[in-house]
DNA sequence: AATACATATTGTAAATAATACAAGAAGTAT
DNA sequence: ATACTTCTTGTATTATTTACAATATGTATT
């Protein structure tokens, strides 16, 4: 079989008409995490449509002719939700010849991390409920969204260590143990309080204010801002959490 | 706008015929890595038709309709080299609207890792020239390649962390010398030959033999092989190299 | 045969970091 | 005033990293 390039000079030697090669779609699929209060959660949809009719998927759709992958994501989770620009990030694509039972679709998985009550996700035209589903109890998902929500899951847990997604998921005067608790939610592991806080000693981005909690019935925290341009230089000499 | 799947449903109603989301395409390109000595390398062909004439690119091929991703890299590898299946792992999608001057195509990068000595690369119907390129002179490249190849750098560092796709540029019998040179190499920086192998010892897909290197002019090496099964053990596990 | 040479291999001491706890501090609730 | 809860800092132990030195073992040279 001969390859694309020489096809476009040949076409008509050959047994595939060119055009074939443009009866595939792409569409971008989103798996848009919430974390709230040492849960993980991840808002799925519930199909109104053929095929997977009634199942849980994750929300995506067809990429436009004019429009860039990333923007695509951004306008699914537009349209499910109150918030304008989320940014996302592409995670993986996934193209087996079977995957979509009308056709070959590949689809292009991104990622993002938001708070939960920052989102007020609503039914629309192609999904009957759209709900925030905890990680930990995930029902049977359309397509192959299982498979690209665990590919998400260990991307998320790679991209919280280099990226500074997870500022979005705390307040913007956090404390250290807020902080603590998104990361062993989401990486899955626990860490010793003190070693833990001894560690973030190092982080010049995490800042201490002259600021404590104010309400708890106990000694209260000294509140913590995170500082992007301090974060942002130690990102170009290749920074990571070292948890 | 409205989506996909409504569109499914009352075509006629919107203003984008459903069929032009049809009238994209996506293809693969392939980062071919070769490592000799102390030297890495990447397999850049010279276009023979347009668009980029003459310029260098990186091999790749639009999909077939009825292939998966990583086979339709695999072929386009298979065309070019002598090598009849070399694995491949993505690296990434690209897909901005104009990376494609004859229409809207996006590609799924794709990397693998050989012994260039492995490969015997041809030309093609496409290719008029196909040649090994030091990864520190590469000359302009096609489309958004120098892009893709930068992403798919990246990518080759903390691929070669966790996976064993570094055998395939060592002998099966090897030194611990040879080892440290390839991981210095790709990942650009230098160690310690003698904390570099304590290191190594923890390593136990790393095998002693009973055997040494010959006809070297000083003190020859012990040789070691790489044990497959115990490795494949250890990724169960999460397995990474901390170096 | 002795010596030079080059790289392999093992060792060691000091510095640094990780770990497991404990002790004291600072609020609210009773 | 005391209990209670979590915050914060400290410390002693163990483990790891680092920099460098010393010795080993082969071929090449004199």
């Amino acid at each position: 079989m001969k390859s694309y390039q020489s096809r476009l000079q040949q076409e008509d030697l050959y047994s595939i008409p060119i055009d074939d090669f443009f009866k595939s779609a792409f569409s971008v699929d989103c798996v848009l995490f919430g974390y709230h209060e040492r849960d993980l959660k991840v808002l799925l949809i519930q199909r109104g449509t053929a095929p997977f009719e009634d199942f849980w998927a994750l929300p995506g759709d067809l990429v436009y002719p004019n429009e860039d992958l990333d923007t695509a994501a951004t306008r699914v989770l537009k349209d499910l939700t109150t918030i304008i620009d989320i940014p996302v990030r592409q995670v993986a694509t996934f193209g087996k010849v079977d995957r979509h039972p009308l056709g070959r679709v590949i689809t292009i998985a991104h990622l993002a991390l938001v708070k939960p009550s920052d989102v007020a996700p609503h039914a629309s035209s192609w999904a009957t409920q759209t709900k925030w589903h905890s990680v930990k109890e995930i029902p049977k998902l359309a397509f192959d969204h299982e498979e690209i929500l665990n590919v998400s899951l260990d991307k998320l847990k790679s991209l919280i260590l280099t990226e500074d997604i997870w500022t979005k998921v705390l307040p913007s005067k956090f404390t250290l143990t807020q902080f603590q608790e998104v990361f062993e939610t989401i990486l899955g592991k626990e860490f010793d309080k003190g070693n833990f806080r001894k560690k973030l000693a190092n982080y010049k981005f995490l800042k201490k204010l002259d600021e404590a909690q104010k309400n708890v019935s106990h000694r209260p925290s000294l509140l913590y801002t995170f500082d992007v341009s301090t974060f942002n230089e130690m990102k170009k000499s290749g920074f990571s959490f070292d948890f």
